[in-house]
RNA sequence: GGUGAGGUGGAUGAGUGGCUGAAAUCAACGGUUUGCUAAACCGUCAUACGGGCUUAAACCCGUAUCGCGGGUUCGAAUCCCGCCCUCACCGCCA
C-alpha cells in the first residue's frame, strides 16, 4: 500500500507513475486525499472532545473522593453531553477510516523510473540474454513426452487422484525434484540466505500483508472451514516473518530463503500455455526474500538478479532477462526482472524466475519498519525472486538435454543427482 | 474435540474500577569512573494518529493502544460477553 504523505506531497507525480502501469482509476488519488482531509478534521473533532470527556471524568473521581456529590451529578450530566456529541463524529471517523484504507489499497505500487513504457509482455525489454541454445538431434520432443517415454512424470495419474495440474513424479523424475530443490537451497544459503520451512497455509492477515488479499483472493485456494489460504509463493508466509516489526538498523539486510510447493488456482489458463510442466496448479519453487534499509533496496535488486543469473548459467540453460514494461508488471512490485528459459523442443521462452523490488508496499501493509541510524523509525524495503521455479526449468533440461542414448544432466546436479543418465 | 489456567512494554513480571501508559528487575542505549575487561553509579528507554506548525527535525499538548472485537460505567489493564492464541491434563493421531 502506497504512503499517504507520498499522495499528498506530489498527487500529479503519483497519478503519471500509475500512468505507466496504466492504472485504469487516477481520480481515486484525489479521493483520497479529500477523505484524509476529513479524517484528519474528525479526528480532531474526537480528540478534543473525548479530551474535555477524560478531563471531566477526572474531576468527578476527584469530586466524589472529597464527598461532594451534587458537584460531581452535574459533572456526568455535562459528560452525558459530550459523549451524545461524540457518537456521530466517531460514527463518522469510522466510516471514513474505512473507506481511506478500501480505496488506498486499490491503488497499485509505484513502477520506478526504470520501468519501460508498454502494456504487453512483447514490450518488456531484455536487458542480456545468456546461454546458447541447442541443435536438437533428429526426432527430438517435448519434455511431455520425454517424461512418458522414461516414465519419470505421470499426469494422467495426477489427474486421476487430484485434477490436471497435478502432476505425479517418479522414480528418476522424483529423484530430480529433489535434487535440484537441495541445489538451488545449498547455492543460496551459500550465499548468506538464511533457510526456513514455513507454514504451506497462511491467514488473511499474512495474505493481506503481501498483497494477495483482499484482490486476488480468486487466485489462490481457499480452505473455507478454517479460513485459510493455500500459499501462492513461499513469498507470502516468508516476508510475513517481519509482519509487525520494528527492526534496528543492525538486524538488516534480512535475507532468507525457502522451498515450499506452490498452490494457484490459475484460473481462466488454457490451451498449449499449460501443456505438461508449463502451468501447473500445484509446483515447487525455492524463494529469495530480502528485507533491507530502502536506501539499498534498487543494490539489492540488481545483487538478487545477478545471483539468480549465475544459478541459471550453472544449469547450462539458454536464458535471458527481461525487464517487465508496466503493463505487464504486478500489483505490488516497482521493478520486476523476469527470467526466462529457452525450451528448444517447444521452441519458446518459460518464465523460471521474477525478481522484484516492492519498495514500501509490502512493508507499509505489514507495518515493518525499522530505527535507522538517527533513530528515526522508517519502513523497510521488501525483496523477493524464485530461484528457482522447478517445473519449467525441469522441461528446458529435459527437452534441452536429450539425445538418442538419453538424458544429460548437467555436471552441477551430479552432486545432488548422481553422474546417471536419465 | 473436552476440561482447567493464562495472554500486560525488547524479556521476566506486579497490578481486582480513578493517584496506572503501566511498579520492579533484566536487556539495550548515552554518560561518569577506569590501564583493559568487569563492576559500580547517573540518565534515557513503546507505538500510531492528530494539533501546535507552511516543508524537515526537535520539543510541547491531546487521543488511542495491556491478545482481538463488543458491552457495563462519569471513568476499564482491572467487571461482563464473543472470538483468537498459549500452557496443562484427557481424547484422537503421523
Amino acid at each position: 500500500m502506497l504512503q499517504l504523505a507520498q499522495l499528498r506531497n506530489d498527487p500529479e507525480g503519483v497519478k503519471e507513475r500509475l500512468a505507466v502501469k496504466h492504472f485504469a482509476e487516477p481520480a481515486l488519488v484525489d479521493e483520497i486525499i479529500s477523505l484524509d482531509d476529513q479524517r484528519k478534521s474528525l479526528t480532531f473533532q474526537f480528540d478534543d472532545t473525548k479530551a474535555k470527556i477524560n478531563a471531566a471524568s477526572k474531576e468527578i473521581g476527584a469530586l466524589m473522593g472529597k464527598g461532594q456529590k451534587e458537584e460531581a451529578e452535574g459533572k456526568k450530566k455535562d459528560v452525558e453531553t459530550l459523549k451524545a456529541a461524540l457518537a456521530p463524529i466517531q460514527q463518522e471517523l469510522d466510516s471514513v477510516e474505512k473507506g481511506l484504507n478500501d480505496l488506498l489499497v486499490r491503488l497499485p505500487n509505484l513502477p520506478s523510473s526504470k520501468v519501460p513504457k508498454g502494456r504487453t509482455p512483447e514490450d518488456n525489454e531484455i536487458v542480456r540474454t545468456g546461454g546458447t541454445k541447442p541443435q536438437l538431434p533428429a526426432g527430438s520432443v517435448p519434455h511431455w513426452e520425454l517424461a512418458k517415454k522414461y516414465d519419470i512424470i505421470d499426469f494422467e495419474l495426477g489427474n486421476k487422484i487430484t485434477g490436471s495440474g497435478f502432476p505425479v513424479y517418479k522414480g528418476k523424475g522424483a529423484k530430480l525434484q529433489r535434487a535440484l530443490i537441495q541445489y538451488f537451497l545449498d547455492y543460496n544459503t551459500a550465499a548468506g540466505y538464511t533457510e526456513f520451512m514455513p507454514p504451506l497455509m497462511v491467514n488473511e492477515a499474512s495474505g493481506y500483508g503481501t498483497g494477495q488479499l483482499p484482490d486476488k483472493e480468486g487466485q489462490m485456494y481457499h480452505v473455507t472451514v478454517d479460513n485459510l489460504y493455500l500459499i501462492p509463493t513461499a513469498e507470502v508466509p516468508v516476508t510475513n516473518i517481519y509482519r509487525d516489526t520494528l527492526l534496528k538498523e543492525a538486524d538488516l539486510p534480512i535475507r532468507m530463503t525457502a522451498y515450499t510447493p506452490c498452490f494457484r488456482r490459475e484460473a481462466g489458463s488454457y490451451g498449449k500455455d499449460v501443456r505438461g510442466l508449463n502451468r501447473l496448479h500445484q509446483f515447487d519453487k525455492v524463494e529469495i526474500v530480502q528485507i533491507v534499509p530502502p536506501d539499498k533496496s534498487y543494490e539489492v535488486l540488481e545483487d538478487m538478479v545477478e545471483h539468480v543469473e549465475k544459478l541459471v548459467q550453472s544449469l547450462g540453460l539458454p536464458y535471458r532477462i527481461l525487464r517487465l514494461c508496466g503493463g505487464d508488471m504486478s500489483f505490488a512490485s516497482a521493478l520486476t526482472y523476469d527470467f526466462e528459459v529457452f525450451s528448444a523442443a517447444q521452441e519458446k521462452w518459460l518464465e523460471v524466475s521474477s525478481v522484484s523490488n516492492f519498495e514500501g508496499f509490502q512493508t507499509n501493509r505489514m507495518r515493518c519498519r525499522y530505527k535507522d541510524g538517527n533513530g528515526r523509525t522508517q519502513l523497510t524495503h521488501s525483496l523477493n525472486g524464485s530461484s528457482l521455479a522447478l517445473p519449467r526449468i525441469l522441461a528446458c533440461l529435459l527437452e534441452n538435454n536429450q539425445t538418442e542414448n538419453g538424458i544429460i544432466l548437467p555436471v552441477a546436479l551430479q552432486g545432488y543427482f548422481g553422474s546417471e543418465m536419465i
